[in-house]
DNA sequence: GTCCATGCAAATGATTTGCAGTATC
DNA sequence: GATACTGCAAATCATTTGCATGGAC
């Protein structure tokens, strides 16, 4: 899942959008680090590895574009930069968001998956009245390597 | 709780830090409002109208000051704006952040205290060995006003 | 009186935008 | 060939910083 090129080409044609090499450059960065959460600089870097000639606006332009399609989600860690990475959305289109783990000390961020929030969006649909579509979870403290902390 | 003028002037004093009427003031603009989320600006915006000659940058300063005394909170609800809270310790020190509710259509911001998130985070320990010490969560959806979704 | 804090203006840095050239359809 | 997309450079906007003045102790 995550990334299907021809499916990506589709949804592009279908949208009247052209597709061009920039824009598969970009998702494919994105998909080939599922693990690690991208800056608009550090994808610009990569690509320009293979592509020397792309330009930096036209990153932030696909990666607008890539957030409007759903493909990829923006996370904030909080440390001055935004990051993005790959969506993955449920066969049955709803989110199934993971959440970050983000280490105070050596600045790693794990992903987890958990739907233990289900219960609680529950909760607040029957006190509030809010109906909650989706939500973001950062967990910070420190790693198993960092442990000790040093606040 | 929140805010005790008192506890804060003596705070400062025992930090060697000087009480100055623009430290006052944001931390007193920031407690008045404890539902409202303000940006950096609006702090800036409402202290004008008491005292005129303050500045954006003493604005900035004063937070930063604040976020290192654990004074206040750092909210980023994804619009392009920072904002700001009074924070609320427990009276064990522990942090016993609220979360929020944003809504996508109104862009209003509700905030709930819940502590769910005690669980997922033994099972997180023992998992894979990362120590939370903190958690942000945030929730979006449509709030009770808004209801139908117009996504 | 000393030194920290402030206010102003200039600097910074991520992101955006205007525009002319280029590539896709 | 028309038009959307790109690359570049300039513009923007929140936030930070340098520096001389002002205020707290």
């Amino acid at each position: 899942m995550a990334f299907d090129r021809e499916e990506f080409i589709a949804l592009l044609k279908s949208k009247g959008l052209k597709i061009t090499n920039q824009r598969l450059l970009v998702l494919e960065t994105l998909a080939a680090c599922p693990d690690r959460h991208l800056t608009a600089e550090e994808i610009y870097e990569n690509i320009k590895a293979d592509c020397p000639e792309i330009g930096l606006a036209t990153v932030y332009r696909t990666i607008q574009l890539l957030l409007e399609l759903h493909l990829i989600d923006r996370i904030n860690l909080d440390d001055g930069f935004v990051r993005y990475e790959i969506g993955n959305e449920r066969e049955d289109g709803s989110k199934h968001r993971h959440h970050h783990l983000i280490c105070r000390k050596c600045g790693k961020v794990l992903s987890f998956q958990d739907d233990l929030l289900e219960e609680l969006e529950e909760k607040i649909v029957k006190t509030t009245g809010f109906q909650v579509m989706d939500h973001e979870v950062k967990l910070y403290g420190y790693c198993k390597e960092c442990g000790g902390r040093t606040d």
